[in-house]
DNA sequence: ACAACTAAATGAACGGCGTTCACGATAATT
DNA sequence: AATTATCGTGAACGCCGTTCATTTAGTTGT
């Protein structure tokens, strides 16, 4: 008796200390830098151990990005009851920024990688990620926006106001991860083209463009997160 | 005598024999399926001969990609002659959205892929691709339009608009090739995403919002170059 | 025409990767 | 004490990118 209570505790402290490993190699150096053989070695186990843990390389890594990302995102929800819809709307856009921006391993994995071949028959079943959450969260601040009269009359569909929303920070946080370090484009900083992003796209579909909130500050403190370490992005 | 340009030219066709080869695997089934192996075999040479005029696999795939997407940008320049900045403006924007939708594994590789790590050595070493052409190109456009007065007076910097409009587009594509099979998001059709962002975008910098004239069509002829063929995109 | 030289192509190997599996070791249950 | 389930392992498999000494083919010089 209790013993099974025991094991399972065991068994997912065990989960944790491959996480943990494999999380220092993630956010340092990216995922190919993440070898079953490093990790083993750094838990000092033998590498075929980690398969009583995970289904695959893939499955492990995965768990790892999106419990980080799970818990970036759970701290701003507390702001969310205080706020009204129009400052709920910039500030998850704003946390969303540095969030990608202070992770771009995790980011690079979530949002820039495609998971599966499009045709491939296990393509349904692993679509249940716990990002679906935060997205929903996001959509329905949109949506209480476009209750609340905010936006122009022929906008009315939050769906199609999200998920532009989400494109132009996702296509600046993308942008600066992948071509970033190109210096032949003399780009901008890269927070004020993400500030110039949103709030083109929020004045542009307002009925009464507003005067832009001292929100985003460009030296935003940093988010907590387990582990949370200078990331450095690899090919 | 002479032999020498004979020789030159069969090193030139070799070359794009192996190019041809790895086009065909990497357009429709990506990155990963390219295997120096793989190519070997299909022009009936041996794994090793690729390196005599590949440095290594990387610079293979990418000089294959950067001659695809130069030669699809090349296509809309003639037409920049014969139209106003601003009707310059939004052709280019369509013509890059439908160049990222029709060849995912492209735009994969050239933007939403870190060349190398930051600090890496190499780094200043490989920062001479094309496609610095198309973002000139682009950029001169953007030029034409903040000098002819079409903008906002407070929106004079065109390297900061042509990285927003850049980024906007890019995020549209980009979050569709990564996550656009993830059904739980109800996406809205992904062209009508993009001209969404590409007006607001541009009606927002205007200083005068144009009424959207008839450009982007949904259903737009397939833009032709090399061995164009419909691909999948691979994780 | 033959030798000397140069460039092309190769086979075999190296080290690394994700992954599998039959087999001991260990702990829990009966 | 015997049985059963779980955990962990070593060794292998088949792939990958890459290297290199060696062989082959073709050009050049005499």
């Amino acid at each position: 008796m209790g013993s099974t209570e025991r094991r399972a505790r065991e068994r997912a402290e065990m989960r944790e200390r491959i996480l943990d490993a494999a999380r220092n190699l993630f956010a340092s150096e990216g995922y190919e830098a993440v070898t079953l053989r490093k990790v083993a070695d750094c838990i000092e186990y033998c590498p075929a151990t980690i398969y009583k843990y995970f289904e695959d390389k893939d499955a492990m890594v995965r768990a790892l990005v999106e419990d980080d990302i799970a818990m970036v995102m759970a701290t701003i929800q507390p702001s969310m009851a205080e706020q009204t819809p129009l400052e709920c709307l910039r500030s998850f856009g704003c946390a969303y920024i540095e969030m990608g921006l202070e992770r771009p391993n995790h980011y690079r994995l979530m949002f820039m990688t495609p998971l599966l071949p499009v045709d491939d028959p296990l393509f349904r079943k692993k679509r249940a990620d716990p990002q679906t959450d935060s997205y929903g969260l996001f959509l329905s601040v949109v949506q209480e926006c476009v209750d609340a009269g905010l936006f122009r009359a022929d906008i009315t569909d939050a769906c199609l106001v999200a998920q532009t929303i989400w494109a132009g920070l996702h296509g600046v946080i993308s942008l600066h991860i992948a071509c970033g370090g190109n210096d032949t484009y003399d780009w901008r900083p890269v927070r004020d083209r993400a500030i110039f992003m949103h709030d083109l796209l929020i004045n542009g579909m307002l009925r009464v463009p507003a005067i832009v909130l001292p929100t985003c500050p460009s030296t935003r403190p940093a988010m907590p997160v387990a582990a949370s370490l200078p990331e450095s992005v690899t090919p």
